[in-house]
DNA sequence: GGGTTTCTTGACCGCGCAGTCAAGTGACCG
DNA sequence: CGGTCACTTGACTGCGCGGTCAAGAAACCC
């Protein structure tokens, strides 16, 4: 299964045949056919997979942290550290947004994240912490903000994870203005 | 093209044959060789126009307004203009960036695009309008808003675009926190 | 009208795909 | 040792793809 996942990512999820994977692994077709239904289902297992691994990672790096602003930072800077080691993964979650077979496995997974950040805004506002907004296109705005410089810069330009965060999660917080 | 547009977008590239375009506009496979070398080149062809049109849609946007953080914004609500009209257009440019093939016909378009929002942040900050930070991570983080806020509300929630936009640059220049 | 160019047709080609299946292979059980 | 079952093989099938091309049709000039 990473292999495919590999492969999927360096050449696209239609160019890449099922002959090719198992060549590759140096196994028959059949043995393809035993574990998997179809391609089509070994991709949803693969984008099912990496959305509970994302999500466990994420959970983790909040583990009991009080503060939800807090919180949302650590979110931030854990589904970058995941992209960054994750790579190909994160091309085929971009990839299934683009094809409607795929978008609905996808915007599942996507609403259960974008709620969780929900969560910790609508905390956050309550205790004052933090403008009053609406919290769904606040989170949504953070996700795209968090996915768009990991695509840039860590997986185009290999910056560090870390230094990315850094600027990501001051951008979040206060804006072009800077507060 | 705006046919084939409309098939790419809604079943995606591969997925949709050059047959099946021609059929569909009720017109023999030899006319679209005639005026195409491929179906990859017809795709490329529609990148480029599609870039075009935003950028000059947000140029004449911006025209000579003379406060640069005001361009940004300008800027912005511009180019969410623009994907509500052109949904299908969007989606092509964003399976563009997961395919080697396109991807970097794809990103010369956005650097373009990106280097008009740094210069304009750049200015602001000599103007001391504007927080310092890296010029060219805000502009990404920027355009990552408007892409996630694009697709999530105006697309798939059907959300007016002036409303979201609104929102949109809310977040921009004040960020969580509000300033 | 005859000749040339521009455009249009759709049957056709070779290919490589997703998926199938008859024929194994070998571990384990009684 | 024979029988069963879990797993593996790769040649094979049918299909539909991207792309070609011989055969026109329509427009135009002389």
């Amino acid at each position: 299964m990473a292999y495919a996942v590999e492969r999927f990512a360096a050449q696209g999820y239609h160019p890449t045949s099922v002959s090719e994977i198992v060549a590759g692994l140096g196994v028959g077709k059949g043995v393809f056919y035993w574990y998997f239904d179809s391609k089509e289902q070994l991709f949803l297992e693969i984008l099912k997979e990496a959305q509970t691994d994302l999500r466990r990672r994420q959970q983790q790096a909040i583990a009991d942290e009080p503060d939800p602003v807090r919180r949302i930072e650590l979110g931030l800077r854990a589904s970058m550290a995941w992209s960054e080691e994750h790579r190909a993964h994160n091309q085929l979650i971009q990839f299934a947004a683009t094809e409607a077979t795929f978008a609905d496995a996808l915007r599942r997974g996507q609403e259960v994240a974008v709620a969780d950040v929900v969560k910790h805004i609508k905390e956050a506002m309550a205790a004052g912490l933090v403008a009053d907004a609406d919290p769904d296109i606040v989170a949504h705005a953070m996700v795209g903000v968090a996915a768009y410089l990991t695509q840039t810069f860590i997986h185009e330009r290999g910056e560090p994870a870390d230094e990315v965060a850094d600027a990501c999660v001051a951008f979040c917080l206060r804006g072009l203005l800077g507060g």
